[in-house]
Parts: C-alpha cells; sequence; structure tokens
DNA sequence: TCACCACATTAATCTAGTTTAACCTTCTTT
DNA sequence: AAAGAAGGTTAAACTAGATTAATGTGGTGA
C-alpha cells in the first residue's frame, strides 16, 4: 500500500502522530481498479469516500431521457464519492468510473464515522476539504450563469491543464455542460484566434 | 439576544453541555440590520459567518458587466457569508444584503477559531453543515444543466415555497440564471397549463 | 388626484448553443 | 489489409432563452 500521498496530503492541513497515522491506516483500505470500472453505482448506496493515489476517474450522472452529465473528475491526490449518497446511506445519484486503472485509499462509511472519534482531529481536516469543495462550486455555479461557453472551457482548461490531456473531449464538453460538437466549433474558432 | 433559534439548530447535530452554550455566546455577537443594508461587500473581507435568526437575505455577485446574478438566498435558521473570503481572509466576490430587517447572530473569524479550539465539537458541527451544503450546490449544478429553466422554476419553488413569497420575481429570475421576462413567460405558460 | 416608483408582462427580433447527420482519423482486432 | 470501434470535425436547420422596448399595475407620498 502507498500510503505517502495520502499521509502528505493529510499533513498540510493537521498534525497527526506517528500512532494515529498508524491508527488511520489500519482503517482504510487499498484497492486497485481497472479502467472502466464504478466505484459507485446509481442507485447503490454509497460505501465509501476515496483518495485517489493513483488514475483518473469521473463522476457522473444518466438524467431519465439517458443523457450523461460530467460532475467532476477526480486525479491524484483528490477525493471521490457520491457524498450526498455517502452520508445519508441512500441510494446514490451518481456513478464514479475510473478512466484509467487507478489505485484509491478507501474510508468506509463505518469506519469513517469510528476514526472521527479516535481521531477528532480529523474532523478538523474533513471540515477543512469540505469548505474549499464548497467554495469551488459555488464558483462553478456562478461561471456557468456568467460566463459563455468559450470562456468556460478557457477557465477549465487554465485550471485543469492536467485533466484536460488525460481525458477524451467528448467528455470535457459533457463537463462544461455543453455538445461535443459545441465544444469542436468552440477549438477551431481559438485555433483561428491565435 | 434572541439565541433559542440558534441553539436548538446546533442541538439537532451536537450536544452541548450549558457551559458550553454558556462559552459560545459569549464569543458571537447579535446585530440586527435594516433593510437594504449589506452584511459583506464584494472586496472587502468577509469578517463573520452569520445564522439568520429573522429575516431575509441575497448573496449576490456583479459581473464585470455590471450585471447582478444571486448565488443564494438566506432566511431564518440558515447561513449566510462568503465562506471563499471568510477562509481565506480575501477581498469577497460576493455581496449578502439585507431584503427585509434583519437579526444575525455572527461568528468572527478569530472567535471561530478560538471556539474551535475551546469546544473542539464545533468541528464537527460545521463539518457536517459543510457536507450538505456541498451536496445541495452539487445537486444545483447538476439541475442546472440537466433541466430547461421551467424545470428549474418549478423545483425553486416546490423546494423554497418560503422564499417564493418573500423576494420579487426578478430576483427569483436571477437566482434561477433567466432574465425577469423569461421568467414571466413561463409563469404565464404554467398558468394557461392547469 | 395625479405623479412617480418599483415591479411585472408582452411581443418582436436576435443569438448561443442543440440536433441531426454525414464524414474523417486513428487505433485495434482479426 | 480490411473492418470495426472510438473519438473528432463540419455544416444546415432548429430552439431555448436573451435583448430591447413598449405597456401595465399597484402602491405611496405630496
Amino acid at each position: 500500500m502507498n500510503s505517502k500521498p495520502l499521509l502528505d496530503y493529510i499533513n498540510k492541513y493537521i498534525d497527526l502522530t506517528a500512532d494515529e497515522q498508524e491508527v488511520l491506516l489500519q482503517n482504510v483500505t487499498y484497492r486497485k481498479y481497472l479502467k472502466g470500472q464504478f466505484v459507485v453505482q446509481q442507485g447503490d448506496v454509497c460505501k465509501h469516500e476515496s483518495f485517489v493515489v493513483k488514475g483518473c476517474l469521473k463522476t457522473f450522472y444518466v438524467d431519465p431521457e439517458g443523457q450523461e452529465h460530467i460532475v467532476m473528475f477526480a486525479i491524484e491526490n483528490r477525493w471521490t464519492a457520491d457524498l450526498g449518497s455517502l452520508i445519508t446511506q441512500t441510494p446514490a445519484d451518481y456513478n464514479v468510473q475510473c478512466l484509467e486503472n487507478c489505485e484509491l485509499i478507501q474510508f468506509s462509511y463505518e469506519k469513517l464515522e469510528e476514526l472521527y472519534q479516535l481521531i477528532p482531529k480529523l474532523e478538523r481536516l474533513f471540515r477543512i476539504i469540505l469548505q474549499k469543495a464548497f467554495v469551488a462550486s459555488e464558483k462553478r455555479i456562478i461561471r456557468n450563469f456568467s460566463l459563455p461557453a468559450k470562456e468556460r472551457y478557457l477557465q477549465f482548461r487554465k485550471q485543469y491543464p492536467q485533466i484536460e490531456q488525460r481525458v477524451p473531449q467528448y467528455m470535457i464538453a459533457s463537463y462544461l455542460g455543453i455538445t461535443k460538437e459545441f465544444l469542436s466549433k468552440i477549438r477551431s474558432q481559438l485555433i483561428l484566434e491565435q
């Protein structure tokens, strides 16, 4: 188990003693997934919060018309889950699928609650993580409303250059909330411009 | 100071002893605002997280073209702030303005950090609040992408019937990300339909 | 009583982004 | 080497929602 990325990540926000680190690692599971496998499936109850040690995943939602909408991508040193399903232990609205072979460190719902008791500092860690996630989510809402698709695409490219290289364009279009055809149009416009 | 709504709210998530409740109340301020006053202004650093005891507020953003975009409304028993500004102590992107006379219980940035030390359980409280807020925010993103304006309006009416009564329609249009004219069109369509 | 103000509606014209459908590329499989 | 997959592009016709501008409505204050 390659736990270094997780411990490095955690130590940016809180200080864990060697003992606490050990307790933490004893209560998580390391799991490898193949490209294409699902970590969460729409309709199942989400069982874990997962830290990405290696790989790339998409979180998406299939609407009643069968249309797929990508909510977010996760790469190394980020978290993924259907948080709504996890915290309420009700069926998930989202799917989480591996776009590459992945290695994840998983915190199960039960173990996570236990860990909060064993290491109360973790409440602080997840409070801070959630603050940042919430702020990013609100910013995205604003951008979707106040910027046209072209600007949103440029913003995305700037913010996640690593992701743009790794995933096909039709998925980026879905993340941006536009069709792949329109993204293609935007891209050819941008090439003409410079 | 009418602290009952706040204490009732907190006790839904964590148990505070009488002593802890007292410590908490000693570290917050009770403040009344008049209709029209700003609790946070774009460009200033956000100083507090505020719990709404009474009244109704809007959080909005003025884009470079001068267009106002409403991000959220807050009513009794909800929180409001520019969280991004508060946690990084940098200038706010948003404005928070009172739509009615308001009474707020305010947690200053410094006192809140102190309170986390004095009552570590509060980390848990805010973790839980943020989880819910994040999930709601993600849901809103999905809805904005996958539902047409009419559906979004119906959803809003169902989810926040109290708010619809209290704020003018041009603000609801702004919250939904459409023009007031288009909202008017939707409304007249809905009346014809039933 | 009328004039103003804040809010809401209606209708004509316009545009960003969708839909559909055809075609192109590159990689994989046989 | 041929035949699919899987992804990407182009272009024409279409639509949800924006823009503009005029008109309506219900207070409120002088």
